[in-house]
DNA sequence: TAGATTGTTAATCGATTAACAATC
DNA sequence: TAGATTGTTAATCGATTAACAATC
């Protein structure tokens, strides 16, 4: 019974993800580790359709990566393709879901039930394998207490105060901020307070949290101001500045009165 | 009167976002246009608190990020500093928003008109500096003809065949895609047809748009699935697998039965 | 002036890409 | 076998970092 090619051990070593690997070995970098889901997500799909094998470029041009760049990705997790062949549909799905801990549910809490936070959990995306929502927390006395629905049963929203016991009770492992930014600071040191390492944040703040907390943003404003930079240069596409010439708005008084503005 | 430093143009050249700069020249680098938000809506905290002038090092740090790479990404935008002293905040403010675009209003134009889309544009981070939701899409009929307010006032929910003349009536530049995933494919091109060039995506899907266009995706199941693999790594922190020894799931039919797994 | 802080340089690091040998 | 496609290498590219000369 031959074994698959056995990982690569070894290589170089550049600094990445801690340890990892198929069974042991080579660091994961970052920027592969965010594209996994992706890849996971695409042949999900192509497995619910039926589809057996795909080919690296089949499966890059639905994830809308190169080829290149797929394959190296698909390389740090070991060898699960097929020269001359493909990948298997499940079986690589099945490897980058271990890959990312999918294979057993982490606690999701949520706090901040308001229209954001009630989306987010009747959301599908929620839903998708390996999540699961076990508490919602609001500071807000007409919130607490009233039910909310999320994907296969009701949930009672709990006071701020009750969050290490829920989190503690519940084996949470995930905090969803979706408070006003001005408590979201709050929030989240009482998050690390009750154990949570990993924070998902869509309050507008930058978060201070102490070393071993992972922190990942969403934020609409900011991709929206990406865009606009894109928008703007396409308006003026040799020289930036369009209306270069206009007053200038803010009149700078500590120091640098000299640096007022330039034509 | 003494001018501003002049940009210092020229320097070598990497390639990054086509043309910028102060009032002429070098590239500006994704990576720093993707954090030019966050320092100006610190920029604008500071200011709202009356603070004058800031240093590298304080700003940085209210940011998240190392002076070094703070000073670093200012310094693609031109010398709008003094040395010995810092960075007027309100002048510094104005300067990155002139290099966001956000001197003069974008329109939005909101696809999706359930829960997520909702709670999206009473979102005040929407209101934020420099863009307007200028109407509200959806393709169910019930949805089609109510009224939704958003900041500033109310928008009647228009269908998805208004898009085109919503986009052009109200010159709108920027769509946000908060449909399900299995229409999120036909909305782009909708939008794409329609003029738009820069799209918010939600769904959790891979857009395929064409040259030119483009698409920022906001995906909170990618965000959790990070963070899991993280989680993970926490509980073996030195050979990534705990549970190495459970039953193979997925049986690897087609190719590779040789494949299966190993212990 | 002396002290503080910027703007820039150069080294390092990590990510991407193209090409191709290995091999199904 | 011949054709197809992976896994890996090496070159390139872009981003980060530390250090410091310039200068307010």
């Amino acid at each position: 019974m031959p074994l698959p090619n056995p990982p690569a051990v070894g290589a170089s070593g550049r600094r990445s993800v801690s340890v990892s690997g198929p069974t042991s070995g080579k660091a994961i970098p970052e920027a592969t580790v965010a594209r996994l889901p992706v890849y996971h997500r695409v042949l999900t799909s192509l497995s619910d359709r039926g589809v057996p094998t795909v080919s690296s470029e089949e499966l890059a041009s639905a994830c809308g990566v190169t080829s290149a760049k797929l394959r190296k990705d698909l390389s740090y997790l070991g060898s699960y393709g097929t020269r001359g062949v493909g990948y298997d549909v499940a079986f690589l799905s099945y490897q980058i879901a271990r890959e990312l801990g999918l294979t057993n549910p982490w606690g999701v809490v949520v706090v901040g039930v308001g229209n954001l936070g009630r989306a987010l959990v009747s959301y599908r995306g929620f839903a998708s394998r390996g999540f699961q929502v076990v508490g919602l927390v609001d500071a807000h006395p007409d919130v607490v207490g009233t039910t909310v629905s999320v994907v296969d049963r009701d949930l009672v929203v709990v006071p701020l105060e009750e969050l290490d016991e829920l989190v503690a009770s519940k084996d949470a492992h995930i905090g969803v901020i979706t408070t006003p930014a001005e408590v979201a600071q709050d929030i989240a040191d009482r998050m690390v307070e009750a154990g949570l390492r990993s924070i998902v944040n869509f309050a507008p703040v930058v978060l201070n949290v102490p070393e071993g907390v992972e922190v990942r943003k969403v934020d609409l404003a900011v991709e929206l101001q990406v865009l606009a930079f894109h928008e703007q240069r396409r308006k003026s596409p040799v020289n930036g500045v369009v209306t270069n010439l206009e007053p200038p708005i803010p009149t700078p008084h500590d120091p640098r009165s000299s640096k007022a503005m330039n034509a």
